[in-house]
DNA sequence: CATGAATGAGTCTTCATTCAT
DNA sequence: CATGAATGAAGACTCATTCAT
């Protein structure tokens, strides 16, 4: 028997994710997809019920590779650094990933962006705001709102990476460092 | 194409507008605009080649009008306040228009987007730059590659004014301070 | 402008009924019926809603023309004479209209044929269920449950119609008052 | 293909006549065959070339069953004997093997039903024609020609069937005895 | 100008059948 | 024999655009 081939869920996911940074969302096709990961249109359905669930599973995936897996591991550590370890993470994923950057930048707003989905962005804003929650406390960042502070993390990071990816312009630690410092320094009371 | 009936267009701007920030850019059709706009499909042709047109008017049509016409009247105030105006007079434009908003957001990263388009954002963002570039010039603000700093601008007030209008929380004299002083005190020198 | 045209429904309805009775229901494709009756695919969907609708609406005009419509008229005359009259009137239908009864036939019991149709047919049974009660008290006719008579007729006319079609007899008065009085012989008292 | 393997073909008749009673034969796929019969898709296809042959080889099974094995038993009895056993073991079957009789009525008209299995139709009808041919020389029945006989047996068992099927009414004796005296009354001379 | 019926290419999805294991 | 993943042609339906009135 043909054995279920786990890797294919990859190509599906890879082919998705380049035609939609060429194409853009609106030209999305699933046989756009089946061709582009050389395989039959029927094959996609084997493995997702429907287009909205491909895209589904396939923005979670990124968004967990990228982001929600690096934050249990860095709990311990100072405020500043934990901030600094995520922006840095956040933004070489983003700026590496361009092609998925701008999946889930196109995805994120679409009619395809099921419940289930925007609960993820709810769980890494959530985290976040527990740790500007700390910083209040101990004085270190200014007392404002947080609801009005996690916009400018997450707005900044996801359109200096979009321009970035369009400029071609390569990241280096030193970009990383000069944008966390801005951000710090609007925040630090 | 293109007669001179403004208040027709502007019918059709609005309920383009309105039905984008309900369904999507993707479930958006020409005959549901027609309805909304009470009018027949056909009659979208005679005011717009198409519906790519259609889009790109509107959005330079709000883009102009929100930021754009703003920008020569204050050339000659002093650089933080030029931005603090401009940050106040954007963000008031994004909260209190939502579904215009969300009809740029959405629009903007489309692919129904032109170069022309673009060009416009680029207008925009020159003139900030110009700024910056004096700015550093004064040793009033850091010395960091303007492109890194715009997109914190942009993203921040995308973001903030985006997440206010879905958390339907009213815009403030104090949250326009709050979050420009985040600005300011990120960029200062 | 192009005025919306009724008497393309019945251009719709012909071309649906002669296909069916060629091909059969299940190979019965939106595209092959708008190809029959020589119109675009999409040009059906201005007049039907779905497949189903069209289909049912079809069943419902049929049934209506072919049965619904004669029976107000004939209440005042005598129950022999009243049965006889549908009794003719639907073998009529029946054997004139062949792909009218293959069509129904098929449909009759599809999975495209709606409550809303199937209470059509209650109708047409209830009238007779009347007729037979009447027949009963009247002492005119067998006291039998008036639901083992029904099948009699309803299944007689179907399956003698539907023979005669196929074997492309023509139908004459003398078959109809032959088949008639086979009818009646079996339930007279 | 066609090994012998009753006990499996016996399940995928039985799987295939269930589904058809309950979503009807247009949603009848195979791999929801394959499914109830708890077997792979491709199985299906070790005893049965095509979709089309099991389908006529699941009727023309029941179709002997049910009918076709009791006529050489019963050429000695006398005429009316011998229909009145042909009624009351058509109408047994019938209404006792609901699903079958979903089945049978669904795929007789069908796309499906090949030359082979409308023949097997035409074997039985030829025994009750010669059976009518009989009872017409014996001047015990009417002298009508047969091809208007038949179809009141054949249409009034069908329908019957289907009527006390769908109404969930329990088959009696008498209710035999009384249809088939509607049979018999219509005819008798 | 205005209308909205008509068009038909293009979309998502299904499913009978094949075939590598 | 048995499996079920893979195939791809075909179907229902949508929608930007055209055009007769």
């Amino acid at each position: 028997m043909r054995v279920r081939d786990d890797t294919k869920i990859n190509t599906i996911f890879e082919a998705t994710t380049a035609l939609t940074s060429e194409v853009g969302l609106n030209r999305l096709t699933m046989s756009s997809i089946a061709q582009r990961a050389k395989m039959a249109c029927g094959t996609l359905y084997i493995y997702f019920d429907s287009k909205e669930r491909l895209l589904n599973e396939l923005y979670m995936h990124l968004f967990v590779g990228s982001t929600l897996s690096i934050l249990p591991s860095i709990g311990h550590l100072p405020l500043k650094k934990q901030l600094s370890i995520i922006w840095s993470k956040v933004l070489w994923f983003r700026v590496t990933n361009s092609s998925e950057v701008i999946f889930m930048h196109q995805f994120r707003y679409s009619v395809y962006a099921s419940e289930e989905t925007h609960k993820l962005d709810d769980q890494f804003v959530g985290f976040i705001k527990n740790l500007l929650g700390q910083g209040k406390e101990e004085l270190i960042i200014k007392n404002i709102d947080s609801d009005l502070i996690i916009p400018l993390f997450y707005g900044y990071a996801n359109n200096l990476a979009r321009q970035m990816a369009m400029d071609e312009v390569e990241i280096t630690d030193e970009i990383i460092d000069q944008t966390f410092h801005l951000c710090w320094d609007a925040i630090k009371s």
